[in-house]
DNA sequence: TGAGTAGTTGAGCAACCATTCATATAATGG
DNA sequence: CCATTATATGAATGGTTGCTCAACTACTCA
């Protein structure tokens, strides 16, 4: 039983008939979709796994909270684990273009770009929705 | 070395002067920042988790373009995994509340909540930015 | 230049995840 | 009912991730 022979079935269901051609124009219809699918879906992906761990998640919630940069030291004492882990989230957050890093001597401050802006925003919107 | 100390040690760097009460009020307003990570953050992360996953990005996409409900049998062509792992895909899209389920009959047809469509426009809005 | 401080990096390990295969459920048509 | 079809589920397993500890770099100031 081939993929086709489903389609074929559904669209017997959906419209009562369906012949040949029917099965073609919705195959091809349907790769159409494909072309939706972004170029750098990989960035997508890392932005959105990056944002999906906890801590990682606080800190972005409290720069954005915040709505200045924050220095690392401001951070270390609101989240609960250690410097080094909280130093390795900043760094995945940057490389995952979620926060702008700037240094001033030894203090490092950190701040939300748009992309984790906009993220934060479309999670707000709707939570609890639906 | 504590947490404080370093803190101190800031704002003596930023405003040239610190005493004891500038410290503590820095960190009450830090702590502040802690009210704006939300109540179910668990529940947006594993949105924002389940949709970092290339199969399931994908599904997400495919059912943004199509801008309508596909049946499951639409999809499994689209997607180079097994319809075991699309199966999987879908549930778990479900469980995040990132695509609604409808049953008719032996079909079942997938669309996209609100949710997933506030953040593939996040996403789009932000591609390449910053 | 050397002691001290702010923050980063890497290795290692336990916990978690995504896929597949095999099997199960649920609806439909003889 | 029985066979068939559409989809879901569970266990197994190879791969990935996130934390901590220890070592490291980079900057400052005396």
């Amino acid at each position: 039983m081939s993929e086709t022979d489903r389609l074929e079935r559904l669209i017997a269901d959906e419209c009562g008939e369906c012949c040949e051609s029917d099965v073609a124009e919705r195959l091809e219809s349907l790769e159409a979709y494909r072309d939706a699918i972004p170029d750098d879906a990989g960035t997508d992906r890392s932005a959105l796994q990056t944002l999906s761990n906890e801590t990682r998640y606080d800190i972005v919630y409290l720069l954005s909270a915040a709505d200045r940069e924050l220095c690392v030291c401001e951070i270390n004492p609101l989240v609960d684990v250690s410097d080094s882990a909280i130093s390795h989230a900043l760094s995945d957050l940057h490389d995952a273009g979620l926060v702008t890093r700037r240094k001033d001597g030894t203090w490092r401050y950190y701040e939300t770009t748009d992309r984790a802006a906009e993220l934060v925003a479309a999670l707000d919107a709707t939570r609890g929705g639906e």
